[in-house]
This record gives C-alpha cells, sequence and structure tokens, in this order.
DNA sequence: CAGTTTATTGAAAATATTTTTCACTTAGGT
DNA sequence: ACCTAAGTGAAAAATATTTTCAATAAACTG
C-alpha cells in the first residue's frame, strides 16, 4: 500500500506510514479516532488531521472504502476486505466481505440498459449481526 | 403520509404537516436543510431542529429512507421513490426505484444461510448519470 | 552528500452537522 | 372550554470535518 503511494507520485512519510500500518492490522472498518489510537504508536506526534488526510487519499486511490450504517457513515474500511459488496456486524463491526458478488452484474447491466443510467459504482451492503452477537 | 402519523400514536402538528408537504412536492432526495427551505412556505416558524426530529421519526416509521453518496451521507428520500435499492443521479440528485429488486431476495438468502449472519436491512444503491446529465 | 524545492505535517481556528436542554405552546382527549 | 402530555423552537452543547498557516522533511539535483 505504501510502495503504491509513492508509484502514485505521493511522499510516504512518517505519518503515512503509521496510519498504513494501523489499517493493514485491522481486519475491521475503523473511525478516523481508531485509526489515530492504532496508528499513534508507530508515529507518536500523529494529528487527527492527517488521519483524515490519509484516509482520504487511500480512498481516492482505492484502497479504502467508505462504510455506511445506519446511524453513523463515518468508518473506513480496507478495501480487500469488503470489495463492494459486504456484511457488517451492528454491534461487532466486522466486516466481513461475501462470496458470490458475479450474481449482481447482470442486474446492474440490466439497470444501466433500461434506464439509460451510466452507473458508475455501487454498493451493496448486509447489516445485521454476525453469529457470535446474535 | 400525516394520517399515519396519527395512527401511529403520534400527534398531527403544524410543523409535520409542512415538512411532509414539501417532502411529498419533492421527487428527489433532499438535506436536511433543504426540507426547511422548503417547508418553511407552508409554516413559517419552523426550526431546523424539528426537520431533524420529523425526518428522523419518518424515517423510523419507514417513510423515509436516508441517502449514501460517495461524499456525503445527509439526506432522505421517500422510501415510495426508491424502495432500498435505488439509482441516483450524482450531478441532479434524482433517486429513480429500479424494478427487479426480487433478484436479491436469493443472493441475501444465501449469504445468511452461508455466513450464518442474520441480516436485519440491506441497501445497493448504484450512482452514476442519469441520461440527461450525461 | 549537502542544498533546494515543494509536498506534507500538526496545532489552532473555522465550518458544518447533529443533539440536548428547557421554557413555552398546542393537539387532542375529556 | 379545560387539561395534560407531546411537541416546538431558540440557544447552547456536542460532534465531525475542513481550512489555514508556519514549520518540517521527503525526494530530487548536482
Ligand atoms: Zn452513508
Ligand atoms: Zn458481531
Ligand atoms: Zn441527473
Ligand atoms: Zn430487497
Amino acid at each position: 500500500m505504501g510502495s503504491r503511494l509513492q508509484e502514485s507520485g505521493y511522499r510516504l512519510t512518517q505519518p503515512r506510514r503509521a496510519v498504513i500500518r494501523a489499517l493493514t492490522e485491522a481486519n475491521d472498518w475503523l473511525r478516523p479516532e481508531e485509526v489515530l489510537a492504532l496508528a499513534r504508536p508507530y508515529w507518536r506526534p500523529l494529528g487527527l488531521v492527517t488521519v483524515y488526510r490519509t484516509v482520504s487519499l487511500l480512498t481516492e486511490l482505492g484502497y479504502l472504502k467508505r462504510v455506511h450504517l445506519e446511524e453513523r457513515c463515518v468508518g473506513y474500511v480496507r478495501s480487500d476486505l469488503v470489495h463492494g459488496h459486504h456484511l457488517l456486524c451492528r454491534t461487532c463491526h466486522q466486516a466481513v466481505e461475501f462470496p458470490g458478488t458475479e450474481d449482481l452484474a447482470p442486474l446492474v447491466n440490466r439497470i444501466s440498459q433500461d434506464t439509460g443510467f451510466r452507473v458508475e459504482h455501487h454498493l451493496l451492503e448486509l447489516v445485521g449481526l454476525c453469529p457470535s452477537c446474535q
């Protein structure tokens, strides 16, 4: 993730390294404040502002995705964990990518044709309770 | 929408009437501020706080749905316009419900069985450009 | 390996969004 | 008409996010 940042023309700085390291270790979605807490051990002077800037950048570059829950929409997950089709646990926050996402492509294509919309991206999010939280 | 508010045990007040009237006339998603602007002609003293309270109430009761876009998640649409499966135009803000949503039920059921999650609700949102905005 | 340039940083302030508090009002029942 | 609890709006508080700006440090140059 870091090396690709550089390939895209951005500098690989200490704060960015710390944020990326924290995100790499996390296997669920995080709020900016949580990212800060997890990344600080790797770079003490890290500020929340830089976390905001870094998660935005990583989202633009496609390495993170925003997460949408009923109450709030302030979370981010690594793209490799969610793939745009995901299952979120309402209580323990885990994000599970589910298999069989190809099922959606024909639906999207059909809708695109029927309506004339040019569909740029989509979001399929199932929210509920994971087995252990039930 | 108003009469059903009463059936649910809530009072049908002037501010609520104004908000509902505004929402009934709008055919796209609105932010709280926009709801306020559209509803004020029908009830001058209307405050933003009451708009927030009313859209939350209407969302709980199922008459509105929150809308999630890339940048912001501060919009609401009438449920009859979106049905949980919708197409949003990134520029003109129109929300179009699309047909053939039953396609999704088997997918949701299968995922539910495969993963053990109890799926409580879902969101399928396609974002792009409508024919006239392309 | 300096020296230079320019992106990036963090603190503070500004802005934006949403919720809480509370005294006052009003819908709807008696 | 009267009563009572639900509902209201202004202001303040709480949250969340962005902007500003002087200082710093990547990455490039010679
Ligand atoms: Zn959202
Ligand atoms: Zn869980
Ligand atoms: Zn459009
Ligand atoms: Zn459905």
